[in-house]
DNA sequence: AATATACATGACAAAAATTAATGAGATTCA
DNA sequence: TGAATCTCATTAATTTTTGTCATGTATATT
């Protein structure tokens, strides 16, 4: 079943708010009704989100977290639809993988500008799917051909992976096989769907609990320049610390994810799109 | 009027699938269903989202724009309910204001880390309002006192902003006073406020359009660097750039948007988060 | 104690979403 | 060419969801 979109915007309110009164006045909803909506909820759930303690309402730990986590795609929501469509014809808009952007999209961007100082950019970060471009946009980041797409796929990165680590942690953890990695603390982003696959390409199965965990691949870098543990990093991305040695490789075995492209509409539907991705390839 | 979230996350999947049958097959829900909903959703947003192209189904650019930026919180909401609860007791949650996570919180998190290599802790960004804690999870960011809240919070970095620009900038626009100010490249992150706010202290207004739009403070860092133009940067993130001088200041005047602050539920309640705190402090 | 506050509950009503039936264009292909 | 098919639109009926009202319970305030 769906997920109840609404009712979590509600739960989420209501935990802002601590008040199902309060919330209910906010939404102009009774009481009742947004008792309801939670209720509603929890059923579906399958866990509690609140308990009373006296005649104020207070939230379980599994409603804190939860709805510490929805408030930011919530209010993501929001911003969404309050933005002005300040779309002048000649705004570019870059959706790009966060991964990419400082790595390599930044560099090459600043020097862009500086040559084209006429381009008005709008730079966003995005993850998920390719979704749908207009001819205003550009997308960069790692997806697989969508062939029944009209969209315009140029190759600008490998996406191999191999796994890296930090000198200091390098001595004081010997690794001299594949096998020795499974020992070693793994970092990953929020899945370590990576390792895994890694590992199965090894003919190895990771079933150990892996420990620190990070959002993106910049905190992930961060921590294994700090001596944290290994990493797997897409080997274009960490080109500069392999030479200057703030990060060494553990192997030469490489879990190929895919590559990272640029995905516009159409080569020749907006010049400006065109002259940045020749620029960017 | 609340925003049809569920609607919302139907149209997104059909922009994904460029298909109503398709989405209403993977709702489990009829084509005319979910047609209906999307009917419903453009007039409730005034636009339309879609045009039909022989019996194809087209985005209008609008359309487009919307799903493309809506597809990242619904994956995140999707991601976030199936989680799973992981939550050793001895695992800490550090949600962070993005901006302090690279400048602030990540060096003295590794110092930290070497010194107490047993604990486990996730770090996830969180921009949004407080919220509210369990007693495994930590919230560094700019708040303001909730008066009426048990927690505890320790003022961890002044928030006072000043605008900053590169050598080169500064040699090509000479900035002498506050009201040359207005005539540059004003880089800003997603909403300006914070430079109407700085203008209207000192009795200016700001009514030019401003350029470049940056996601966030580590994009906006890195193009003001490349002398893109000013920014309003929050001076304690910035002061090993000023001191190399990578940044220069261009005024005196600060505008105070309020301060850092380290939010915990209770000093008493996880030692493991006292400890934290303590340090980081 | 009396009163007010905050939430819960159940029956019912209102609103909203979904379906079913039908239709209109567009494509396919015999 | 024209019959069959495909995709979405539309209308009206139906079902489901959501919200309201009346009432109840526990807690706090005076």
């Amino acid at each position: 079943m769906r997920h109840p979109y609404t009712a979590l915007h509600t739960f989420h309110l209501v935990v802002r708010f601590q008040s199902l009164k309060h919330t209910a006045d906010h939404l102009h909803l009774t009481e009742s009704a947004v008792s309801h909506q939670i209720k509603r909820l929890e059923a579906q759930l399958g866990y509690s989100l609140f308990y009373k303690s006296g005649r104020q309402l207070k939230t379980t730990p599994e409603g804190k977290r939860l709805s510490l986590e929805l408030s930011a795609p919530f209010d993501h929501i929001d911003q969404i639809l309050s933005e002005p469509k300040n779309t002048t014809h000649n705004t570019i808009t870059l959706y790009c993988l966060p991964s990419l952007i400082e790595f390599w999209l930044l560099p090459r961007l600043l020097k862009f500008k500086a040559e084209h100082p006429n381009y008005e950019l709008i730079i966003k970060y995005h993850s998920s799917s390719p979704d749908y471009l207009d001819e205003h946009s550009l997308r960069i980041g790692s997806h697989e051909q969508e062939s029944h797409t009209p969209y315009i796929r140029s190759k600008i990165l490998s996406g191999e992976t191999i796994p890296v680590c930090s000198p200091i942690y390098m001595n004081r953890q010997h690794v001299f096989s594949s096998k020795d990695l499974l020992e070693t603390d793994l970092l990953h982003d929020h899945t370590e769907e990576g390792w895994r696959n890694w590992f199965a390409l090894q003919g190895l199965t990771l079933n150990k609990p892996t420990q620190l965990v990070y959002e993106d691949f910049h905190l992930l870098k961060m921590a294994t320049i700090a001596a944290q543990g290994v990493a797997l990093c897409p080997e274009a991305l960490i080109q500069e610390d392999l030479k200057s040695g703030t990060l060494i490789a553990l192997s030469t075995k490489r879990s190929n994810i895919g590559h990272y492209y640029a995905i516009e509409q159409n080569k020749y539907a907006h010049t400006n799109i065109n002259t940045l991705v020749e620029y960017l390839i």
